[in-house]
RNA sequence: GCCGGGAUGGGGUAGCUUGGUUAUCCUAGGGGGCUGUGGAUCCCUUGACUCGGGUUCAAAUCUCGGUCCCGGCCCCA
């Protein structure tokens, strides 16, 4: 190991340095076309979330660890980065944006008139290892609604998701609505005693059918009883598997399929078999995902839960739901979705160096009336500009000349069609706009 | 954390099995010609073997390790 560089070693190294630092691992940079694409799609993102009337929040990127800790169990320190700062605190960087979010609702919105619909957007992070639409810097898009546990409130909830998905344009996704209690309860009328759901609960949703009958079977659950357990944990579909079910939360699914009916929402599947390991959840589960993704398919997780006791405020119930803002762009490539960038409106292009300050007075004048103009800054020649133009993706070139200054014009080129024409410096900017 | 596949100019690639001249081609960037007009064309130019050790007279090529990416497992709050 050579000896740690000192500043000025690094000064003339950066002069021309053979060390290249590469992003960390997980995280990436975005380049401009394609943080327009993400911008775009973020801000269809936020119009839906204020037409359904959520208002937009954000929180910081870390908080302290055991607002996490509080939410998840000590293991989720394991998958978050976390530290301690430089005065002696343990900080941690957000893994998810519920916790914050409610955080934020019982320290300062607690008195804010009922019900509280809330979004937002940023980045999250944790530490695992990054695949296909898994990064350590990910991007979430969030919503909550804090306010009643009821049938309304779910639907209003999974109605905004539904209408984000569509209104991305993806085409291939599955929207999945369960109820945490269906299994449970009928776990527990079959004669299980409550200490022993969580471990029966955890072979179901593994999948492991005989584990799961030999715990059963041990506490003298008759054969027929395990085998329509796990008939249920398996059954998906229409409204009408509710029929399977006699119990009350069916019920309640069967009352929340048709508010969201009322609502025009009609591409969800139930889900009877929904597990959640935590026990914060209290009522449905939802979920969708995109097939064309792979083993990271899942673009949207939500339910209702009950956080705001763990934080120290009054409990307070509420639905929220989290949508994977990079893979489900990710999805939408892989279904051929396009994105065009805009490119500037207007670029300027000086015939001769003699006519330069001319120019800068014009592309500062387009700006001044809010068209998004550049000009040539590299001292190219005309030719070169226009290739350049071109290059950028321009809409219009502007070319001033002596010949068109001397008329108190400029010459516009379309550079879609190759049609030109001269026109009066005064009628520019209401033929750009 | 585990299993497997990868990494060659800014982007995309050939070469690797069988080590051997100046590392291939496309594209992109900069400059120039066609002499006030882009997408065409021609000329010049910039620019890469992921990093470190080993084997060897000689390593992009063989070998070991690190880093990063990809597919899957675990996890998924």
């Amino acid at each position: 190991m050579p000896p740690c560089p000192t500043a000025t070693d690094l000064l003339l190294l950066s002069y021309h340095s053979d060390i290249m630092i590469q992003c960390p691992r997980g995280t990436r940079d975005f380049l401009p076309d394609e943080m327009e694409r993400r911008r775009y799609y973020e801000n269809v993102l936020r119009n839906v979330a204020k037409i359904f009337n959520f208002r937009e929040t954000a929180t910081p990127i870390f908080e302290e660890t055991e607002l996490f800790v509080m939410r998840s169990g000590p293991n989720i320190l394991n998958e978050i980065y976390a530290f301690k700062d430089k005065g002696g605190r343990d900080i941690a960087l957000r893994p998810e944006m519920t916790a914050p979010a409610i955080r934020m609702f019982v320290n300062e919105m607690s008195n804010e008139p009922r019900p509280l619909k809330l979004f937002y957007f940023g980045q999250c992070f944790r530490y695992e290892r990054p695949q296909s639409g898994r990064y350590r810097e990910f991007f979430q898009f969030g919503a909550e609604l804090i306010g009643n546990a009821n049938a309304e409130t779910d639907a209003e909830v999974i109605a905004l998701a539904a209408s984000m998905i569509k209104a991305l344009g993806l085409k291939e996704y599955k929207i999945r609505i369960g109820h945490i209690g269906i299994l449970r309860n009928m776990i527990t009328s079959a004669g299980v005693p409550s200490d022993k759901l969580p471990e029966v609960l955890q072979k179901l949703d593994k999948k492991m059918y005989d584990d799961a009958r030999t715990l059963l079977e041990r506490m003298n659950i008759s054969g027929d009883a395990a085998d329509n357990i796990f008939k249920i944990t398996e059954t998906v579909g229409g409204k009408e598997v509710l029929d399977l079910v006699s119990n009350e939360e069916a019920a309640y699914l069967r009352e929340l399929a048709g508010v969201l009916e009322a609502m025009g929402v009609d591409d969800i599947e139930i889900d009877l078999g929904v597990v959640r390991g935590l026990d914060y959840y209290t009522g449905i589960v939802f979920e969708a995902e995109a097939p064309s993704l792979g083993a990271e398919k899942q673009i949207c997780g939500g339910g209702s839960y009950s956080l705001s006791e763990l934080f120290g405020g009054e409990k307070v119930f509420s639905t929220g739901f989290a949508i994977g803002f990079d893979r489900i762009l990710l999805a939408m490539e892989k279904e051929g979705q396009k994105f065009e960038g805009r490119g500037v409106d207007a670029y300027v292009v000086p015939v001769t160096d003699d006519v330069r300050l001319d120019a800068s007075k014009i592309v500062s004048m387009l700006r001044s009336e809010g068209i998004s103009a550049d000009i040539d800054i590299m001292r190219r020649k005309m030719a070169k500009s226009m290739k350049h133009a071109s290059a950028v993706n321009a809409k219009y070139a502007v070319i001033v000349g002596r010949n068109e200054l001397n008329e108190n014009s400029v010459t516009v080129r379309d550079m879609g069609t190759g049609d030109q024409k001269m026109i009066k410096l005064n009628e520019l900017v209401s033929l750009l706009r």
